[in-house]
DNA sequence: GCCTGCATGTAACTGGTTACATGATTGC
DNA sequence: GCAATCATGTAACCAGTTACATGCAGGC
């Protein structure tokens, strides 16, 4: 997970780990926690693999690391944000991140993809509510399951919140039609 | 984590591996997964740490386990219940699934705790949109960064959703006073 | 006879976290 | 001179997934 993020990042320009780790916490860190016991094992793996190549900064005697995104990189993060979004919800939100850099069509499909799946968990919820609130009826004292069923309800808004704003993606991009995938710093 | 949701399981009743596994996909399925690679193993380790009690069905012939909660595991369940809520989303909605059994006292507390810390996170986060407002009306290019903003202003809309549904839990247990915490079984 | 569902489990692996260790630079 | 922050890294650990292995029971 944490290598795409890194390759996302390094879409924008060179960068390194610490800043990467600056740039997670205010951007994508609200559903993803970098750590550097993740981060730079990471990018030492995607140095070996050559995803990625490293510059030390000699100059200014900071050892410092600059990281840049070599062509293998370049594509494979292209090939992981065009799969399909699961509702998997943090993976989900961490692809559509970066979504500026997908074709247009790869990036509708996958958008409509994903309403249709969210309708239809959202579907199933409504389906599990009702058979909760039948058995609900049945016991003596149904103000003792309060919370467990505002938990479940919450759910089902989450997720009618969720397809709202994948509808606000859809209408976004064809209102921004010129935004058809970018070739790299956006 | 495991361990506390399948302690909370058992304060309903007794229960089997396997029963456990589609109760939880059908309750806190949603923002929780469990398998049985992490399900079984809990299973051992809390009976060695006599959490809880394992009985065979011998009549049935059917290999069945059924496990039973004991006061250890009873009183370490409570005791994590009680811990302050963290904005750390997950463990937040798998708590308040299970706050029925918490004193609403504490229940309240914790629920306050949140509420203020959901506060300062939606100003961090609105803080941030404007930095990057900013940021965004200084280069040539703003609609090449729409996918990104947007996830943005979703995180400031998700924790306010989320604020709004902890309003709501406060509110509720105002109303169904008589619910103050069960013993067991609700 | 076979498929589905009930039922339990393990081993290898993965993707992290936590805590620690180190050191340079900058601002007061 | 001292604290904060920039900057990199490792080792031990942990929680969980995936894939596999097994077997019984009931319905068609």
């Amino acid at each position: 997970m944490i290598e795409y993020i890194i390759l996302g990042l390094l879409m924008e320009g060179d960068m390194s780990g610490y800043e990467m780790k600056k740039t997670i916490d205010l951007s994508v860190g609200m559903f993803y926690k970098a750590s550097y016991g993740s981060l730079y094992p990471a990018l030492k793996r995607m140095t070996e693999k050559e995803w990625v190549s490293v510059t030390e900064e000699e100059g200014s005697s900071k050892n410092k690391k600059i990281y840049s995104l070599l062509p293998e990189g370049r594509s494979r993060f292209l090939q992981w944000l065009g799969e399909p979004l699961t509702l998997d919800r943090n993976e989900l939100l961490l692809r559509v991140f970066f979504y500026d850099y997908l074709d247009g069509d790869t990036r509708r499909l996958r958008l409509q993809e994903c309403r249709y799946n969210l309708d239809h968990e959202i579907g199933r919820l409504q389906a599990v509510e009702q058979i909760v609130a039948g058995e609900l009826a049945e016991i003596p004292d149904p103000q003792n399951h309060f919370f467990r069923v505002s938990v479940l309800s919450y759910g089902k808004h989450f997720f009618q919140m969720l397809k709202d704003y994948v509808d606000q993606l859809l209408k976004g991009v064809e209102t921004n039609h010129e935004n058809n995938g970018q070739t790299g710093k956006p």
